[in-house]
Formats: structure tokens, sequence, C-alpha cells
DNA sequence: GATGAATGAGGCTTCATTCAT
DNA sequence: AATGAATGAAGCCTCATTCAT
């Protein structure tokens, strides 16, 4: 009788069945939080004996913590600062809304983690280096895409890029973080395309009207780079 | 000799006695979550015995549901319609959007229960009619000013309610959602006085300047901000 | 169908079922020592759930604890301190050796833990001073027949309490605690009563020539009490 | 870069890794018991691959007899038959007490494993003649000196060799098997040198004294402590 | 109504052992 | 000979729930 599921026995590859696990863990831990998610559904999941688990990451939590870190460089790499700060301000900071919007839609288990993780108190990340540096090159993007904006004229001079991170990131954050409940109250598909595009960009007008709120256009107007319409 | 730790024994206050599981129910699920919190606490929480919260609810589940209604309950008696209506469009908006993130603020556990309730798709929310209902007028009061404001000149046409209630929201929920990572990112306590109030008038300020957004004033143009004239 | 095994079910007798818990610990010990020994076993030999044991006593290493505690109760109320004393100097040292060979003979467990705590360095020994405590009226009564014999003449003066204690200790030990291999290097049974027997004198004999050993007699030689024959 | 530890790798000297392996188990069964000890930390100490061990050993429970085997032939081999019989009768016995002490002190991994194998009722030693037969030549000296004894008038005539083994090793093996908890029970370390060497001399004279008991010297009496006279 | 002893299913983790390399 | 990844069978312990009182 063959084996009923292929089992890594043989493969002897250790890289690659760390990967398959922590690619189960964060799904389990996506679906039922830390708490609830059971080693024993992501060594499943993972076609692995449930002991291999512990040889590789020695713990739950130990696991929960290579997620975690995991999600956290997902994210950053969506959020590309180079890309970004190309595009302009108008443009770059328009981008920045929409692909922090689409990168918790694409990646709910990134919102889940990060709700958890925030039960503990962020014991882990704030455990982590690591996580920590991750967020370091994005905000000097965001601050020097501002400084151009207001040099430029065309953003006021009073926002706070930690503020304005948030701001930005909340919009589309709780879209996705409450996509049942919302769906739920409002006994629609939140996620249906036509609905995920018009908020999309609602975001992103959003964010762009706060900046420019209460600025004066100066007659050239001409901002440095990015300019890609007038109508900006 | 009395009893050294006062119990509900004999109080025969059976009301007091499930307020008080409630309670302690709340607390625990907000801070561990729906898996990760134990009965046990529950009950030593609330100086109770463990076999009385089965008594008065049946199970853990059932005490989940209770928790969510309540929290639920709390958050709309927060979003108060009718005194929201009476502020007009513009302050009307403002005052909503800041009264939700202060009750982000103030109750965690708003924010935590319906986080855990999203990890299990609302199934709860779904099954609990008197949640859904609370929303009706909150949404009947929105969609109201959202006119008004309109007919005023006030404000953009193309603004659906849902959008605006879910951006509102979003923008004051991820700041406390995120609470501990964002501090642990930015090494900094977000929950300072100054940081709170600042963040508090930037969130006001983005969903009016969205809804103004291109706007073009009429004549007996009023200034929108703070005016609580009858006008609005 | 009636239940194949009594268990403690509708008892609701918490005492009696920790004595029934304790018991099997102690038998459970002493048979696999603390490692090998399972809480399932216990359990089973209990009649009792797996999770009782840990509702009364919280984890093995605390009902080791308890056990530990048990036998040295058992080894003290063996060995009793004014019974001994009443016999006078010769036969009441006699005594004290004959009833602790025979304590350690008809209580294997106490030999067995004894050994197990030692590989742990007596941690839990030393953490208990109740244990601690048991030894003191043992050895104030020892001291006290050691210098009634001195007084009398029929011991030697060089004689430290501590050190015999050990070694009227060790004599009876020894034999219980290697009764498996020693039997197995001398191929016959340790445990026959005639062998016993003839032990048992011998290491009362031992001690006593020790103390004796190189004592003038003197000519009145009355021993207080005790005297039972003119050889003594 | 070189290796950081120094493995066994490459060396193909499977003697030395047997050696290796044999003595880092040692020592862990006597600090953990049988049932305590881990595989896994054996081959750490021996700096081994886990395979290695199973490789040449097979399983745990050969080596466990290995490592009896073992400390079974230090324990004999510090036991010279010839050396103590070439001393006479009385230093003879004197020193085959105080050498059976000294190797209890200085091998406690001894004491450890013949009390966990006396746990297992001696299954193994009984399965192994090589350990039976070990105490042949000794028992057989022991006689010898004994007769010798006797028919010098030094001993009494009613002494079983057996029997008297078992009390010369019961003296020093208590001594060094309940060293921990007789240093918590008397609050001092049994382990002192001037108290060992006091002990030491106690068992000496014990056994002796015991051996003289009773006995009238013939005519030209010779005190029988520490003489190493040619008559004994 | 209220208690807390008792249960049993199942969770995380350990560990001796096997096996491909 | 030697390694270390991989396994699976327990092992300790937790916990929601039941039940006698």
């Amino acid at each position: 009788m063959p084996p009923r599921q292929r089992r890594l026995r043989g493969t002897r590859d250790s890289a690659t069945a760390q990967a398959v696990i922590l690619d189960a863990a964060i799904r389990e831990f996506a679906a039922k939080g830390l708490a609830g998610a059971r080693v024993d559904a992501i060594a499943r999941a993972a076609r692995v004996a449930k002991g291999l688990v512990f040889h590789h990451y020695g713990s739950k939590q130990a696991l929960w913590v290579a997620a975690l870190e995991h999600i956290y460089a997902t994210l950053r790499s969506g959020q590309d600062a180079a890309a970004i700060e190309a595009l302009g301000p108008v443009e770059g900071i328009r981008e920045l809304a929409r692909s922090t919007f689409r990168l918790f839609r694409d990646h709910p288990e990134i919102v889940a983690l990060m709700n958890e993780e925030n039960l503990h108190r962020a014991s882990n990340v704030r455990a982590s280096p690591r996580i920590r540096a991750l967020y370091n090159p994005l905000f000097a993007g965001m601050q020097r895409l501002l400084d151009a904006g207001r040099r430029a004229g065309l953003f006021r001079d009073d926002v706070d890029v930690t503020a304005l991170y948030i701001a930005l990131s909340g919009l589309g954050y709780f879209y996705c973080a409450n996509r049942w409940t919302l769906s739920a109250v409002f006994a629609g598909d939140l996620f249906r395309e036509d609905r995920i595009a018009t908020y999309e960009s609602l975001i992103a007008d959003m964010v762009v009207a706060h900046l420019q709120h209460g600025v004066k256009p100066r007659r050239p107007r001409r901002s440095a780079r990015g300019t890609r319409s007038i109508a900006l």
C-alpha cells in the first residue's frame, strides 16, 4: 500500500521543511490566532510529523515569532519606499495608501497576526530588532516626500509622518480587519471587486485631500517631479 | 470569623452575579481572545465558583456572545446618532469621527472583541439580529447629515455612507488596535495625551477635507470649521 | 452495564481522594523513581481521573514532595524516640538499630524515595522544613542515651551521635536498598526470614560492640534501667 | 573557518568514540537515573551525533547495561582481594571496609547506578554473568581472612561472610548514597575532609569490634587495633 | 442559586529510535 | 563510521464542562 500522504520522509531537506512548516503555521495562526492555533493542525497541513515542528522551531511560541517576522517582512516588501518616492509627492502618497490597502487585502494573515500580537502588547515585536528596523527606510522615504510636497507648495506643512502613516494604514486596515463583521452588519460582501476599487480610491483621495487642505495653489505651480496631471 | 473574601454566596442576587461575571468575561476575552480566555480566570476575577459561570451562561461560547453584544451596545451608545445630527453636517461628521476614536480609545475591549470576532468570520454577529439592528439608526442619521451637507453645498455628492463610515472608523481603530506594535516600532507611547489630541483632530480634519474636496464654495460661503450655525 | 471500575465519582470526598492518590503515588514512585513514574499509572491505580491528580496536587513534582514528606513521617514515626529512651542505653540503641532496619525492610518505599531524592541533591528535602524538623527529637533522644551510657561506664565517650546514626542506619539501609543486586550476586533471597533475623541481630551487636569497644567494665555496673541481662 | 567544536567526525576511531560515549552515559545515568537520563544529553556531552550512540550501543537500555558493567568492574578493581589478604585478618578487614567506603565516596556513579538497578530488581545484573563472576574472588579472599582470624583466636567464629560484606559495605554506602539528604537534615556538609576521615575510621573500628566481640584473648594477647604485627 | 470536586478530551512537548545521506 | 532530519508514541498538563451536594 502506498503512503496515503506524501511526507517529507526521505527529503532530508531541512530548509524546505522549515519553509513548509512556517507557511502552514502562518495560515493556521491567521485563521485561529495564537491561542486557538493547533500545532497538530500545522503539522498536518505541512504534511510533517508534529515532532518536526519542535525540532525546527522549538516551541509554538517561537514559531509564532518566526511567523510574525515573516509577515512583517512581507508587509514591508510590499511598501516599496524607493518606488513610491520616485512617483513624486502626490502620486507617491496616493500609491502608498493604495498599496498598503492592497497588502492588507491580499495578505489577511498580516492583519490577523498584527491583531493578535497587539493582544500580547507587542511583546514579541518589541523583542525583535529585526522587525523594528524594517520601518526605518519607509519612514525616511515618506518624510522626504512630505518635504518635497511642502517645498512645491502642494502640501500643508503641519503634518507629522507618524500620524500620516497611521491614518493612511488605518484606512485600509479597518476595511480588511473587520471584513466579516462589517459585511454582516451591512449585509453585503465588502470584498466585491467594485466596492474594493471604490474604496481604494477613496483612501487615496482622503489622504491627499488632507495634505492639500487649506493650501493656496501657487501660480506657476510646478512640483519638482511626479506632476502627472494639472488636476493635482 | 467572617469570610476572608466576600463572595456572592448567599446573596441570591443572580442579576448582580451575572453582571459581575459578564464584566470579568469581557476583560478576560479582551486580554486573551476567545481561545486564550480561561473560564477559570473569569470565575476567579468575578469571585465566583466556576460552576456558576456555566449555571448562568451555559457555555464559554455563549458567554462570548453575551460579551460581544455588550460591547456592541457600548459602541453604539457612544455614537449618539441624534446628538450628532443636531450638530449639523460638518460638525456632526467631525464629532462622529472624534467620538468613534474616543470609544475605541476608552474601550479597548471593543477593539479586541471585534478583532477576535472577525477571526471567526463574524459567525456570532451574523447570528445576532440584535447587534445588526444597532447600526440602522446610526447609518440613517449619517445619511441625513450627508444629504444636508450636499444640499448646503458643503459636501461633494459622490460619497457613500458605508465607505465613509468605514474610513472614519478605520482612522480611529487602527491607532488603538495597533497601539502596542506601533508604539514598539516608533519607540514611544502612542497614548500620550498630546499625541492623542493631535491625532483626534487629524481624523476629523481628514474626513471633512475629503467630504469638501473639490466642492466649489457658494457665495454666502461660511467657513465650515467650527461654525455651529443653524445653516449647517 | 455496571461501571467496570469503581471511581470516586460521587464521592466528593476530597480528603479521601487525596489520600488514595498519595498512596498510589508513593507506590509508583517507589517502583519507578521520579522520572520513571507515570502520572497516568498513579491515576489508574488510584481509580481516579488523571486530571484529579493535578487538581489536588498541581504537578507531578508537587506530588513527589508530598510523597517524600509522607515517607519521612513514616520513617520518623517508626523510630520512637521516647520508647527507645525508655529502654536504657544498651537496649535502647539495640532497639533503634533493629527498628530502623525493620522500617527499611517493611517500607521499601522509604529507601527508594530517599535514593531518588539524593539524585536531586535533596532539593526537596532542603526546601521542606517540616522534614528537617522531624529529626530533632530523635537526635536529642539518642544523645541522652549516649550520655547515660557513658555515665554508667557502658559506652566509650568518643562517639558522635550523627556518625552513630549514619552507621546504624547504613547497616540496615544497604541490606534493603540493594536487596535485588545482592540477591543476584549471592544467588539467594536476602529476604528469607532466617537471614533477616540473623542480620537484624548482627546490626544490633555491631553497633553496641562498637560503643563498648575498649570500655573497662566497672564493678557495681548497674545501668539505671533497661538492664536485661548480665551479658550487657 | 575551522569547526568551532572538535567533533569525532572523521577520526574513524570507533573505540575512542565508544569510550567517550560510555563515559558520558555513566555521568548522565548517575545524575538522572535510567529513566531520567536523555540520550540527547549523553550525545551532546560526548560531542557526538545522537545517531552514533545507537550505532554503537543499539539502545538506551543496552547502554545502561554497559554502564552497569563498567561501574561494577570499577568497584571490584577497587577492592583488591589479594592486597587485602596480604594485610592479615584485622588489618585486611579494616582496609576492606575503608577502601569500600573510599570507592563509594570517589565514585558516586557506583552508588547511583546500583540504586537504580535495584529499582529494576537487578534484572540487568542477573542477566550479566560477567558482573556476578566479579564477586567470587573477593568473597573467597574474605573467607580466608575470616578463617585465619578465627584460627588465630582474633575473631569470633559465628560470622557469615555474606552478612559481614553487607554490613561493611552498608556502613560506607549509606554515608555516600544519602550524602545530600543527610547534609540537609544535619545542616552541614557530610563531605568535609575531617568528617570523612572520622567516619572512615569509625567504619573500620565498628567492623573489627564486632568480629572481636566476646572473643577471649589468648595468652600472648596482642591488642588488635592497628597492630600490623606478623602474628595477624 | 451556588460550590468545588471530578472528568475526559485534547494540547504542547519530549524523546527513543529510525533512516537517508 | 557518522550525521542530523524525521518520526510516532507517549508524557505532563490544561481546560471546558458535568455533577453531587
